[in-house]
DNA sequence: AACGTCATGCTGACGAAGAAGCAATTGGAT
DNA sequence: ATCCAATTGCTTCTTCGTCAGCATGACGTT
């Protein structure tokens, strides 16, 4: 499963953050490793995480956590200690695993709100694992403003998108439009053109060429909390 | 995950929650890291919610609360649990942790459901811990009928309610009518009387004396699939 | 022996994120 | 109205992660 170098490099983690609680970061397990370069770090992290060992949020610092360990290590890492809640939520069994996946928020959508602003992480939702594809990446956004209203979808709420380029005339997808600005709009195709509908009298349908608009994912679920 | 900073002031505001059961305010954080500005708090601050060990309400003083630990600090803090992995491949590694709960979803609910309805449990659903309140018990319904429509409410969609026999006006809740049927609806009281209002002008607003109705639960969240 | 693949190694450049500070403003509470 | 807390804009410096490009040695195949 793993080669020497990973393995090495997993032990290095794992033992700092047993020791100090921080992960370390590229330079630190550049020299533990005895490497003159980053770059071979990056790739062994890389590969762990395509492993499944750890788990991490891109261009963040030391965001790195030990997923699972290798029998070599000693095994899982999973929380042996489930402590007995304290005040406990009552009706749900505390011990049992829960159905559900955290999903990264990357920011706000709008009509016209710019494609920079959807690449970042701002926080984390946890959504039911019913809401999930066994397959496919799936992220969170934010909605700003009323242009959906009428489908039920309100200022504030949170919506969970599924990564794909294709959609259904009449599905809710995240789309971006000449590269620039990612909406939330109903679509529907008619020949070589693109309809974006809001679900809002108050917002007029746009209609672009297909070349215009890129689907970036669809709505499968929505979060709302008051 | 964490950088050193990030799990000081971790470490920080869970002592102080300890101690005194009251968050630090920004100033003393800033004290306490030895900052001479609160700016940098705010920052480490909204890392620290990022990664999800730690929610808050914007705009209000000391309104911080702490989800998870890192396992540096004693690991979990009730709410969370372990995720089972689903379907993971690839390049989408699961959480290890997530901050969220499983609730039971009591049954349906719409105008004029029998109460019997909505005491037995049909199966779970996981919802994030973002949408509960610290003590109270919840529960989950699922929607029938659109007389909520207006409300962003669906039919189909999935209410997380908590229990609670209070509400101010205009919140939504669970109401039992009678000691026969339950409906969630929007509350409003006019000195002895109590209204009860569909959001769907379809349905008419209904009144009744103050000692027809019970308040069974006030609405929280909303959880919908596509 | 020659070749392709794979894991690994190295350098350097680049840009993003973390951390810190000051100042001004907004928002809540009382 | 006033105080305190929180938020935001702007600046500066440091730390960190990412990546393109090229090199090497191990291994198995042709």
């Amino acid at each position: 499963m793993l080669t020497k170098k990973q393995l090495d490099l997993l032990d290095f983690i794992h033992t700092r953050l047993q020791k100090d609680g921080v992960p370390p970061s590229f330079d630190e397990m550049k020299v533990a490793l005895d490497l003159r370069s980053k770059s071979g770090i990056h790739r062994l992290i890389t590969a762990l995480e395509e492993r499944g060992f750890i788990r991490r949020l891109a261009h963040r610092a030391r965001a790195i956590e030990i997923i699972r360990l290798p029998d070599s290590l000693g095994g899982t890492v999973e929380d042996v200690a489930e402590a007995p809640t304290p005040a406990n939520q009552g009706t749900a069994p505390a011990a049992a695993t829960i159905a559900a996946m955290e999903l990264p928020v990357m920011g706000r959508i709008a009509a016209g709100v710019p494609i920079e602003a959807i690449n970042q992480i701002s926080h984390q939702v946890a959504v039911p694992a019913s809401m999930l594809s066994a397959q496919g990446q799936h992220f969170a956004l934010e909605v700003r403003g009323d242009s959906m209203i009428e489908a039920g979808i309100n200022d504030g709420d949170i919506v969970v998108i599924r990564e794909t380029s294709v959609a259904d005339d009449g599905d809710v997808v995240v789309a971006l439009v000449e590269g620039q600005e990612a909406t939330l709009k109903r679509i529907y195709r008619k020949g070589t053109s693109v309809a974006l509908e809001a679900a809002n009298p108050a917002y007029e349908t746009r209609r672009y060429r297909q070349d215009q608009v890129k689907v970036q994912g669809r709505l499968v679920g929505l979060i709302r909390t008051y």
